[in-house]
DNA sequence: CTGAAAGCGCTTACAG
DNA sequence: CTGAAAGCGCTTACAG
């Protein structure tokens, strides 16, 4: 049946071109055929029961391998495809893996995101992504509309939510994995690096360059900006050099205009700076180019160093100085343990420690 | 019953704390109960049955506003959240639509998306994002992983698509709305704007400001930098000014980095060159950075444009001439068309042109 | 305006 | 290793 091979190859549902006639002549009144091949019409022409063709599909139990070879060119033939639908309905669980981001629009969490697909996606499971805005109101909007479909799993950014997110969370009964920071609560599961350390790291590479009146200039100051900047008071006070005045936080969003004007309002109120610490690229790249249109030398006069390691960093003029932060290995780590989760492994719940790279260029 | 009320805030599908005792006592097998609030448990308490609790509940249909009341008042008490499998099942149709776009990492898709979700997700359907990378064979195993969900809609970017994947989505017979360009093609629902049109709108812009030998670099090369450069030679023929050496494509995806390169390739190739039309934003700034580097002077020796008005473009040193091109009203009124199509509009289907809006800055 | 019956297309839970 | 029955939680299609 050269027609039914064809439309097998177009369509993910193909319709049943000769149609059986129905079993039963019985009077039926609520008939309402989707026109979708079924389990049911795979049995037929193979010539066993719709759980064998459900169980060798799937790989589930045993099944004598010459029915799985029938089952599967049945079902070649005809073009099947499961109904996910009626998969999630039957099992109480879809195969959608629910992923909340705080922004689409910082490209970290676009690699991040990359790369959770690329763990998930072929392995049968499908990345669902919610972005939350840093806004807990919304994050708990997102749980509410998704966890009903009954997620395979969750992927979510740092710990930092609404008790009422938290306990929607723990109530599904999804496996979750927490994703940029770590912990050592008993039972959470999360991948990350030490946002604290890594703070610290950029701050302790300014003052070797000699650097003792170091800003920092923070965005957005959502829980990981804030970690950074204890990093950054770590640091200079170990060097006894810390001096609240030098900390700038604003909780605009980060972005390069913002980094623009607040290296200029810093430069005003405190001008004996001789570095800066951006707490994100952006905002870095931001402050190089004000600098630039302002005629501050960098770094002879002030070094500046960012966070994050973004693209078009190293293409500044001075190249910016920063930390590559591992977030594709986040991604792949966390989407990797998840999938343990999911396929029940308990042990693989814990904590993942990944670390971060100092990238030294022309701007300290 | 305040325990009740308390888990219908925190959870989405709360569990019977009083368990109705089986109706049947006769021996039953295969007793599977997910624990969820079901239709059924609402429609016990409010003395109705099942289908009047599914009408109240969506309001179709009439029915009578004081059995709404119950309902509602039912649902509220048990903290009932309908099934989103068992409805996709019924009825044939989720309430996901399939958002398809070729990149995260371009800020122009993000801000697309964004006007996506706001236009969708408060009318009851959620995005589902997929990322095809310019990758006809990704774009088709998109289209077959999601397309048997059944989504309520589907959104994609632009028109160059494998003739299956252009079957696979008419054979599925799911509304379908194209992004960023335009088509008069009959039954082709699409929002976008002339690419070409604004392509030659920029090029004629150098032309104005006195350019004579102005270069074209274009990366990825997709439909619409294809279109841009169209555009581009149309308005140095008509100067006629058009020298094919003048043009440099580059299959790479684009970037800052790569901006650079061209930029630098360019000149050397081409030393008489007085101007350079990016094909977008990011490689525009990385020829930006890469004149500051080599010291050639922008404007005066070089003027540069870029394309889209991303993010940064208005802080460069000096800041970027280019196309602002209406992103956020391409998602809006996309998405609001195929809401029309999706709730049954025929004659929603058309095709919206957008216009565009040059922003001339210092760097021309 | 309301409802009893059937059905959507799978998988679970038992049996054998 | 295979299968008949029941069930997942809704909506459609008819009736009245």
């Amino acid at each position: 049946m050269p027609t039914c091979l064809d439309s097998a190859i177009i369509s993910p549902f193909p319709t049943l071109r000769h149609q059986d006639k129905p079993l039963t002549e019985a009077p039926r009144r609520a008939r309402r055929s989707s026109g979708r091949v079924t389990l049911a019409d795979v049995a037929r022409l193979a010539g066993v029961s719709p759980i064998t063709v459900s169980r060798a599909l799937r790989g589930e139990r045993a099944v004598d391998s010459q029915l799985v070879e029938k089952v599967q060119q049945a079902a070649d033939t005809l073009g099947y495809v499961p109904d996910p639908a009626a998969r999630a309905l039957a099992s109480q669980k879809s195969t959608q893996v629910l992923v909340l981001v705080p922004l689409l629009s910082n490209a970290l969490f676009v690699d991040l995101l990359e790369a959770v697909h690329r763990t998930l996606f072929p392995e049968g499971y499908q990345p669902l992504i919610g972005v939350t805005h840093y806004d807990s109101a919304e994050e708990e909007l997102l749980l509410r509309t998704y966890l009903p479909h009954r997620p395979a799993g969750l992927l979510v950014t740092g710990f930092d939510r609404s008790e009422t997110a938290r306990q929607l969370i723990a109530q599904s009964g999804v496996p979750c994995v927490h994703l940029m920071e770590t912990s050592n609560a008993p039972g959470v599961a999360c991948v990350g690096f030490s946002q604290t350390d890594a703070g610290a790291a950029i701050t302790r590479h300014l003052l070797e360059r000699g650097r003792r009146r170091i800003a920092f200039c923070g965005a957005q100051l959502d829980p990981r900006v804030l970690q950074r900047a204890e990093g950054y008071r770590r640091g200079l006070r170990e060097a006894g050099l810390y001096d609240p005045r030098l900390e700038m936080l604003s909780p605009e969003r980060s972005s390069i205009a913002l980094g623009a004007r607040l290296f200029e309002e810093m430069l005003q109120r405190m001008p004996d700076i001789d570095a800066i610490f951006f707490c994100n690229d952006d905002i870095a790249q931001g402050g190089l180019l004000a600098a630039h249109r302002l005629g501050v030398a960098v770094p002879a006069r002030i070094a500046m160093a960012g966070f994050n390691d973004l693209a078009g960093s190293d293409q500044m003029v001075p190249s910016l100085t920063t930390v590559r932060t591992p977030r594709s290995e986040v991604g792949r780590e966390g989407a990797g343990m998840l999938l343990g989760m999911m396929r029940g492994a308990k042990p693989a719940v814990g904590s993942i420690e990944l670390g971060y790279e100092l990238v030294v260029r022309e701007s300290t």
